[in-house]
DNA sequence: ATGTAC
């Protein structure tokens, strides 16, 4: 497909909201909803993303609007930053590309009782130490072997299954989305390709735009909500972005292969063969869901593992155990991820499948799947940002559930194409140049670093200020990053 | 995102 400019209509709407209506391409059941500020809509339109926002309005069953979050870029069939809801009884879809590739690729918020003062002159012993603990790259095998048999079983109950072998504590589960384990996950419909690649690969990092980072609280926009999640001003923690590996890979690639054919099979047309999908109630649609709840639990087991050895880490640098550390999680999200949820739509109540891809659930206070320490205040949302700027902590608001399916960003999004940043970063010492800002880098790979560079991605301060104008969640606390491991 | 082309 085309990556050229988008120079369809963009008509604002309200808040941060332009419209892409359904008499721009023929097929769309419902408009495009871009969330952005005038000034980001420059960048936006610089690729096929709101041609692939409106591609997505098309889909079979499709609920209210094609939706896209400030980060929006162009990706496989749906961009990267979208939301689309839809209802099975109405012949809505499941699409993989709609989930990504990465499957349960996400954000996990480890707190410590450490402040600045008491790392700022360990920072380069402490990157070291979890550079040379926690594998990173793509295809790296890690220090926990599963056979096949026990990574089936850990698809089937998530991180539960890692925290009985020792590595964790239960009430990490309590602070993860659904718990650690999405019901429905039927591991026996993986194929062994699949489990064969994540039964080395639980616990590693992987590549790209994953990474592992200390970080600082360097400042506070909610005080209150900021006390209900335990962070304070100067307070570090490790923010850990990673997703289901090379096991989510193949699901995709699997299901991909499986669903070629169900345009003909169900009677649907598609603007873009990688919109493939099938009804939910299909046996090619039923596999698939099943298959990705399945990596999804594989994800947060992922995540699980990965703080685990941070928090070894911490231990042998600091000689505290890491209980004594504080190091307690506050949550852990699911940005790449399709679930059944019930919304209200035209004043009705619906189960609609809700995809997200780059984007996060936001659910406001009193939702009852909000966790019940953070019940009366909301969910906690990570949103990483660059590894020379920031990250943010921000809150789930009701705007979300009101215009959105309970949805808000997943981070800075990228301004620059993986080649075109590289190409800018040769003849550089980018892990130089982070040192100059504050920022110990250490990387398995050069290009990495270059593909990543901070200027490869907008602002996550602006990301962050639309989605809280448009009340899609609101500021908590902003992180700034001290030290940062990456593939 | 991904043993970046079984």
């Amino acid at each position: 497909m085309s990556k050229g400019a988008f120079t369809g209509p963009l008509e604002h709407i309200g808040c941060c909201c332009h419209r892409i209506p359904t008499s721009y391409k023929a097929g769309m059941r419902v408009p495009g909803h871009i969330y952005a500020s005038d000034a980001m809509l420059e960048t936006i339109r610089k690729d096929q993303a709101p041609d692939q926002v409106a591609n997505v309005a098309t889909l079979p069953g499709i609920q209210v609007a094609s939706i896209a979050m400030p980060d929006i870029h162009w990706g496989y069939g749906f961009c990267i930053g979208g939301v689309c809801a839809t209802d099975p009884e109405e012949g809505g879809v499941i699409s993989p590309g709609g989930v990504g590739y990465d499957i349960n690729c996400g954000v996990r918020l480890l707190k410590t009782n450490l402040y600045l003062d008491d790392v700022k002159h360990h920072m380069r012993e402490l990157v070291k130490a979890l550079f040379y603990t926690i594998p990173t790259g793509a295809g790296r095998a890690g220090r926990y072997k599963f056979n096949p048999v026990e990574t089936r079983r850990l698809m089937g109950e998530g991180p539960r299954f890692v925290i009985d072998r020792g590595l964790g504590v239960a009430r990490d589960l309590d602070h993860t989305e659904a718990n650690g384990h999405i019901d429905g996950g039927d591991p026996h419909q993986v194929s062994d390709h699949a489990v064969k690649r994540g039964a080395e690969q639980c616990g590693t990092l992987g590549s790209g735009n994953h990474f592992l980072e200390v970080q600082v609280v360097d400042s506070v926009f909610d005080a209150d909500v900021a006390r209900a999640f335990g962070l304070e001003l100067n307070q570090i923690c490790v923010m850990i972005h990673s997703g289901s590996r090379g096991l989510g890979y193949q699901v995709c690639d699997d299901s991909l292969a499986s669903f070629r054919n169900c345009p003909v099979k169900y009677g649907f047309e598609l603007p873009d063969r990688q919109l493939a999908c099938a009804p939910v109630d299909s046996p090619e649609g039923r596999k698939y869901i099943a298959a990705m709840r399945a990596a999804a639990n594989y994800g947060f087991c992922n995540r699980q593992l990965l703080m685990q050895q941070a928090r070894e880490v911490f231990a042998g640098v600091f000689g505290r155990s890491w209980e004594d550390l504080g190091m307690e999680q506050l949550y852990d999200v699911a940005h790449n991820i399709a679930k059944l949820e019930e919304h209200t739509i035209e004043g009705k109540k619906k189960k609609v499948w809700v995809h997200r891809k780059g984007a996060t659930r936001a659910f406001p206070a009193g939702h009852p799947e909000v966790p019940e320490a953070f019940r009366a205040v909301g969910q906690p949302v990570i949103i990483p940002g660059d590894m020379g700027r920031a990250s943010w902590i921000l809150v789930g608001s009701q705007g979300a559930m009101d215009k959105t399916f309970g949805t808000t960003c997943h981070g800075a999004g990228r301004a620059m194409s993986r080649t075109a940043a590289l190409k800018d970063g040769v003849g550089r010492k980018i892990d130089k140049e982070l040192e100059h800002r504050g920022v110990i880098a250490m990387a398995s790979s050069r290009n990495g670093l270059a593909e990543e560079q901070p200027k490869a991605y907008k602002n996550v301060d602006d990301v962050v200020g639309v989605v809280h104008d448009a009340d899609l969640s609101r500021r908590v606390a902003r992180m700034r990053p001290l030290g940062v491991i990456k593939g």
